[in-house]
DNA sequence: ACATCAATTGAAAATAAATTGCAATAGCAA
DNA sequence: TTGCTATTGCAATTTATTTTCAATTGATGT
């Protein structure tokens, strides 16, 4: 299966780099809409999930939400408030060492892990 | 808002308990429906959602899946098989500091965090 | 430039996961 | 036993995402 260069992928990566939010497909769909009305709510959907199996792109699963995106595929971690549902990212050191423990305490082939911390982001904070 | 010890949530619990598994509500459904037939699937959508609230009950989310629930609520990590999409515990030492960092980093109010690791299970592996 | 062919698109329909509305039921406290 | 309200079961609804399919278009070779 070869990958091919269409405009509509090229906007979609681009319009989600330039966000820096985690939007979801909706609300990137919304953004690319301003500028790009004719693009389908489909091929968002569509590309979202390419780009992340080519590694473009990372998804970012968080409870009670749709899925987001990002178009930053380094690996950092990340921070959901509980009270509004934001996600941000935190960018502390990776911690190297945790994949080969649990490979060699379970055998499984470890290829990584995300963190997700949760509490309260400084605006909600403040209420 | 009170919360009633209902047959139908004590036994939903129960069943979390004993599967051991992550199962999702279908899966969690499924088992119940063989000893209590008339437990209804709302009841049980329901009731995942108010002993995870009560913390009773703890929600894991793991991508391309619908939400996956484990009645052991103590704090402690996980693993998901790429390939067959299987969630395992993973029991190595809480990290305990990372919390306070990211609180410091960012001034959230940091309550906890959940670790996901990812690669091929053991079954996987050999094939 | 031209032809070819499969990947991709857009629109609509379909599916999957979870929630909601509502009348009937059942905990629980008085 | 009574009364109040949380909860239940069923059906309908909503939300998120995928699939189907005919038409289009990007990439490749001529």
């Amino acid at each position: 299966m070869e990958r091919r260069n269409t405009v509509q992928r090229k906007i979609i990566l681009e319009t989600l780099k330039r966000l820096n939010n985690h939007p979801t497909t909706e609300e990137l769909y919304a953004e690319i809409q301003k500028g790009y009305p004719t693009i389908s709510k489909t091929t968002v959907y569509r590309n979202l999930r390419l780009l992340t199996q080519s590694g473009l792109v990372r998804r970012v699963s968080v409870p009670d939400g749709p899925e987001r995106y990002e178009g930053q595929p380094e690996p950092h971690y990340h921070f959901r408030c509980s009270i509004c549902g934001g996600v941000f990212d935190v960018d502390i050191p990776v911690i190297s060492d945790i994949d080969a423990r649990v490979a060699q305490k379970y055998g499984f082939d470890v290829s990584g892990h995300d963190i997700m911390f949760h509490g309260v982001c400084n605006k909600c904070k403040q209420m």
